[in-house]
DNA sequence: TTCCCGTTTTAGACTTAGTCTAAACTCCAT
DNA sequence: ATGGAGTTTAGACTAAGTCTAAAACGGGAA
């Protein structure tokens, strides 16, 4: 809790409640929650919190560093903690996204393109649980 | 366009004049269209055409084959006509979307997963024109 | 040819993700 | 205590996409 506080102080966040249960909830979060999924656990502690204010407390996060937005879901955003590189794995039966390691898949020279400066990438892969 | 009634019918799809300018539009297009991009295209030509027959003929060549959903920009899905994988990089500058040959990148053994069976893959990068 | 009936198209209602607005609330500094 | 910047809130608004139900189309059968 204090951790939290102090981690939004760092960030020049003035910690409020709402931003802390907003935190909270995201940024201990392993499945890469939709701002919708992140109101509907923040409103069971914090019951009067609205949409408008997770909205932007995510995107607050976001901008401070402390989440990444990501395109892996047709149609919305979702929010994620890990702030290291890593790959992402999308469960094509329960929607689910999973983390994967970025050591453990190995790429070739992939900034050497000739036309691009290449600032960053990542590996979407789509797949079963085994 | 002949071409295109063919490939239309080879796909079980009655070729209608709609489907066929929807077609004629997504088809030939480099850069990965939005359905409403998409009508407006569409529309110079078939300037009665609806939105609804624009989503439904995308949605129908999609499933069809002819073409491929994909979710690369925040918000919206674009349609790829082409079929071959392939990797794609996102201009931060511009928003395009650029087709990166599939052998330009060495990717080592990806699936070899031990917890999923990998069905597919592909690399997002970010980056701009040099 | 004309007619029929399944297929297609259409406008607009509806849904969902997300942003914006303007009023109300909080809380720290004076 | 009071003022004011910063924050929260409900609800309006926008944009992407789907759905509905009526109208239009069009390829055979007669
Ligand atoms: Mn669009
Ligand atoms: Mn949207
Ligand atoms: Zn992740
Ligand atoms: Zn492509």
């Amino acid at each position: 809790m204090q951790d939290l506080i102090n981690m939004l102080r760092d960030h020049k966040i003035q910690p409020t409640a709402q931003r802390l249960e907003v935190a909270r909830c995201a940024l201990a979060s392993e499945d890469h929650p939709t701002a919708d999924e992140v109101l509907a656990m923040a409103l069971s502690r914090c019951p009067t919190i609205s949409r408008a204010t997770v909205y932007n407390t995510l995107n607050l996060l976001a901008e401070k560093g402390l989440l990444v937005r990501r395109t892996l879901r047709e149609g919305v955003t979702v929010f994620d903690p890990r702030l290291e590189a890593h790959h992402h794995l999308i469960d094509t039966e329960t929607g689910e996204i999973h983390d994967i390691p970025w050591d453990s898949v190995v790429v070739g020279d992939i900034a050497e393109h000739p036309e691009f400066e290449v600032l960053d990438y990542e590996i979407v892969l789509r797949g079963r649980r085994k």
